[in-house]
DNA sequence: CAGATGATATACGGCAACGTATAGATGGAG
DNA sequence: CTCCATCTATACGTTGCCGTATATCATCTG
C-alpha cells in the first residue's frame, strides 16, 4: 500500500480553511490544490466530487464541535458554571473553530442538510447553558429565555457592526454576560 | 429616448433577491438576466460590470434601511417604545428587508467595504434601542449591555438551530424581549 | 411614414472550475 | 534491484459565467 501524499484529512482541513475564509462557494477543488501545492489529480482518489467533500468537511466539523469540546468538558467535569465557561472557550475563543462556526451558520440558512447538522450541534450547546443557568434561576422558561440570550448574543455579536461610543466591544458583552449570568 | 424595458432597478431587485437566497456569489449577471426573461444585453447599459451591481445593490439596501424605515418612524413620532417596535416591525419582520439583512450579515464578515455599510445601519438601529431602554434603565452601560443583547437577539436568532423542548421559539423569544424591556 | 436613437438579442472569446482518462512517478514486496 | 500497486500530474472536453462587439428591433421625432 502506496501512502497518499495528501491524505482525505489534509483536503478537509484546507477546505474547512477555505469555507471559514470564504463560504461554502469559496471550496473549489482546484483552489485547494494550489494552496496544497499539488494538482487535483490525488482529490478524486480520496472523493468522488466536490460535494463529497463538503459532506466530509460538514462531518469533520460536527465531530469536533460535539465529540471533541463537549465530551471533553463532560469528562474533565466540575461545576456548570465552569464547564460551560469551558465550552465557550474551546468553540468561541478558538481561531480555528469560531469562523468555521460562522460559515456553517450562514451555510445552513440556505440548506437543509446543514441545518440539520446545526440543529444537532445547537441543542447539545444549549443543554449545556440551561444546565449551567439552572443553577441560580429556578423558572423553566427564564431558563430557556437566558440560555437563548446567551447563545444569540455570543453567535449574534459577530454579526453586528455597531459601535459603543466610548466602550469597547469587549467591555459591553461583559456587561451582558453579567446581566445573563447573574441571579436576578 | 427610448424607455427602457428593463431599468436599473430591476437588476438591483432580482439582484437583492438573488443575495437574500444564495448570498453574494449567486448574483450573476446571465442569472439575473434570465430571471427577468431577458439577456443579458441591456444589462451593461445600466452597468460597467457585475461589481457596479453589487455597489448600487448595497446602495438600495442601505437607503432602504435607513432613509425609509428610521425616518419613516421619526417622521410618524411616538414614544420611544412605540418608534423601536415599529422600527423592528418594519425591518425585521418583512419578508422582503430581513433576508436581505442576514445575507449582507455575512458578506460584511469577508468584505470591509460591506462591513462598513453595515455599521452605519447598525449604528442608527443601535441608537434607536439604546433610546428606548433610557426609558426605564438609568445606567449607561447596563443601557448599552441590554441594548447589544436585544440587537443580537433579533439576529442571532436567525443564525440558531436550536429546538426549546415543548415551547416554540417564539414562545422563547417572547419571554427573553421581556427581561430585556422591563425595569430589572 | 421614414429615419434616427437607444435598448436588447445574439454571437463571440476568454477564463475558471468540474470531472474523466491516461501516463508517469513513487514507494513497498519479493 | 525489480516489479507492481497506487497515488498524482497532465491533458482534455464540458459548462457556466464574464464582458465586448455587432446586429436587430422598438419607439419617438420630424
Amino acid at each position: 500500500m502506496v501512502v497518499a501524499r495528501t491524505p482525505r484529512e489534509r483536503w478537509i482541513e484546507v477546505g474547512l480553511q477555505a469555507l471559514a475564509d470564504g463560504g461554502p462557494d469559496a471550496v473549489r477543488v482546484e483552489v485547494l490544490a494550489k494552496t496544497l501545492g499539488v494538482t487535483k489529480g490525488g482529490f478524486y482518489g480520496c472523493f468522488n466530487d466536490r460535494s463529497e467533500l463538503l459532506e466530509a468537511m460538514l462531518e469533520e466539523w460536527e465531530r469536533e464541535s460535539i465529540d471533541e469540546v463537549i465530551d471533553r468538558i463532560e469528562r474533565e467535569g466540575g461545576h456548570p458554571g465552569t464547564k460551560i465557561r469551558r465550552a465557550g472557550v474551546l468553540t468561541f475563543s478558538s481561531d480555528r473553530l469560531l469562523p468555521i462556526d460562522l460559515a456553517i451558520r450562514g451555510w445552513a440558512r440556505r440548506n437543509e442538510a446543514v441545518a440539520e447538522r446545526l440543529r444537532r450541534v445547537d441543542n447539545r450547546r444549549m443543554a449545556l447553558l440551561r444546565e449551567m443557568i439552572r443553577t441560580f434561576c429556578l423558572d423553566p422558561d427564564e431558563i430557556e429565555a437566558r440560555s437563548l440570550l446567551a447563545f444569540c448574543l455570543a453567535i449574534g455579536e459577530h454579526f453586528l457592526a455597531a459601535d459603543h461610543g466610548e466602550s469597547t466591544r469587549a467591555q459591553v458583552l461583559k456587561r451582558a454576560a453579567d446581566l445573563l449570568f447573574h441571579r436576578p
